[in-house]
DNA sequence: GTGAAAGCGCTAACAT
DNA sequence: ATGTTAGCGCTTTCAC
């Protein structure tokens, strides 16, 4: 709990000079600073710091459910890196929720010199509050038209052509899509890979082979029932999420349909337990942590350089992780 | 970001007044004040009131591994209830490092008006540094001998002998355990609970059946594995957390055990797809969300009490989930 | 390169 | 109940 001021006495130097000697000028009495630092046990307060000059080592982190591993691997990632600098990092959940998302991001944009933040709302309603933001933020995950903000995304086309081609060279044709919320980018980016590799493989989707699950697990529980319950039912489903696979598992485990040999099941994002289910989860894979580091080191350099203008764009790579819920489709009884 | 000064001038008070007016005192000019902060969207500024009044509005969430779903939810809970008060909340991991998180509270005691922690440590290190901290701590979890903190617990010692005395009650007289660090509280209470109820059932455990797993998915690989390889192999296991029995889970799987023919499986703590799992997983359970939320209440009650000493001990229940990884052992050949 | 002094936004002590 | 003043710990002029 010593002040600046103690430190500067049992140096034998003014306030001032301990200050600079704090931010790294170069100073005479240098030793004999770091000495009564040592000594006295000094830490530099950083709401008083923050007060004079603006800078309040602090950052935020703000994302949609910290119980989703996917964002609770960014923040990890996010809090590793912070954690070998001065700042230090303010958590906020919104539960999906838009209204509070913008609520948190207006409360604290005053305390903190940057914000990581993974937009819960639709594209439609950010850019009125977002747009004049006036410290760094980087996006994690999506991506926000009317403004260029550093982010850090995934390649979701690549990824969801990349599963659909692999049920496609499996021999599937008639495959559906539970797809995400279409207002955000990874939602409407799965989707289009989903259409693409489809258009390109000249393979049709009818209208009701696309259900909506709303990147939730519900969600994806009721848009397997109503995949099942057509009258030509798909031989192979791309879930666009981790939750919305979980809720897909489920139905399919309380309808009793046997996966692949039914019904192939691929996902983008993997599971926890991914491996252990029976038939362990094929899906489309990515480095999650990575993601949250690279978008905190984003940050830490717009911190340091003090430099805003200049918007960079990572895109992280993905892979396909084949395991056993896919397989050939049985054979069209048509046509035997 | 109007400042306190800006307020009190358009209200055509004092500053002091405003602040008054801030910290919930009866004043006359209410209205006006009130009105004058709507008008500049005037925000208190958390740093400057702490450098005066010692008050930070912030607490701090330290956490062995935010990526562990168990510690998200804690996490997620003590988020839901600061949200409605003025602190912020800063989250800082520890990666199940004692040195670490002696080093993250020591840098962040003065910065917060309260701590809600999940020791890494062993008991027998924190006493020296946790000791004379001086900010209100609700311990969550885990408890540290020495001081008498509030503190959230579970009811260990009878989780575990619910999920023992389920197994004998299936008929199973060869039950092995996977136990954590014995050094933390969960550690040494499950395996205390796991040994009570085979003793008062009068069923001998050999030394061979306790197996350490260190709370880690490879401690419970290789533990599942060690048991596997026993002579006389045990026709049940008691794994104490989520962590270790996913690795118990794969090394079965790898072994090609059939779960619960061949070995039963029951766990402390439920995955988040412990359902669809197959066999569905047989645990323990607690509402982890609700501990977060009841640790952030006890701060929160210290913190508006402004009373230190009162220390008090939740302790949350905990039920049996019963799904498909526990059946009645197979004869046993000898008898046969 | 250094010190003295002002001031960041706010609360607390002392007046009234 | 209210205003005035000092000061929290630090950074930043501004002199030197």
């Amino acid at each position: 709990m010593a002040t600046i001021g103690e430190v500067a006495q049992d140096a034998g130097v003014s306030v001032a000079t301990v200050s600079r000697f704090l931010r790294g000028q170069s100073v005479r009495s240098n030793d004999a600073i770091r000495q009564a630092i040592q000594k006295l046990g000094y830490q530099p307060s950083p709401e008083a710091r923050g007060l004079r000059s603006g800078v309040h080592y602090a950052i935020a982190v703000v994302v949609p459910d910290i119980t989703n591993p996917f964002f609770a691997d960014i923040v990890k990632g996010v809090e590793s890196v912070f954690r070998k600098t001065p700042y230090r990092v303010f958590l906020h959940n919104t539960d999906e929720d838009g209204d509070l998302e913008e609520a948190v991001l207006q409360e604290i944009v005053k305390g903190v010199d940057g914000i990581i933040l993974t937009p819960a709302t639709e594209p439609a309603k950010v850019p009125t509050y977002l747009k004049h933001i006036d410290v760094p933020v980087v996006l994690v995950d999506r991506e926000i038209p009317g403004r260029d903000f550093d982010c850090v995304v995934t390649d979701n086309i690549k990824g969801a052509e990349m599963a659909v081609n692999y049920l496609v060279s499996l021999g599937h044709r008639k495959i559906a899509t539970i797809r995400g919320t279409q207002a955000t980018t990874p939602g409407h980016q799965r989707y289009q890979g989903f259409r693409d590799a489809l258009r390109l493989a000249d393979i049709p989707v009818p209208e009701e082979y696309v259900q909506d699950g709303n990147f939730r697990e519900s969600g994806g529980y009721q848009a397997m029932l109503r995949l099942l319950s057509l009258a030509d039912a798909p031989t192979a489903v791309f879930s666009a999420n981790n939750l919305m696979t979980i809720g897909a598992f489920k139905a399919l485990h309380d309808m009793r349909v046997r996966v692949p040999e039914r019904l192939s099941l691929i996902s983008f994002d993997d599971l926890e337990v991914g491996e252990l289910l029976s038939p362990a989860l094929t899906c489309i894979t990515r480095d999650d942590i990575k993601q949250g580091t690279l978008a905190a080191h984003m940050l830490v350099a717009q911190l340091e350089k003090r430099e805003f203008g200049m918007a960079r764009r990572v895109m992280l790579d993905v892979q396909l992780m084949t395991r056993n819920s896919c397989s050939k489709p049985l054979p069209d009884p048509e046509f035997q």
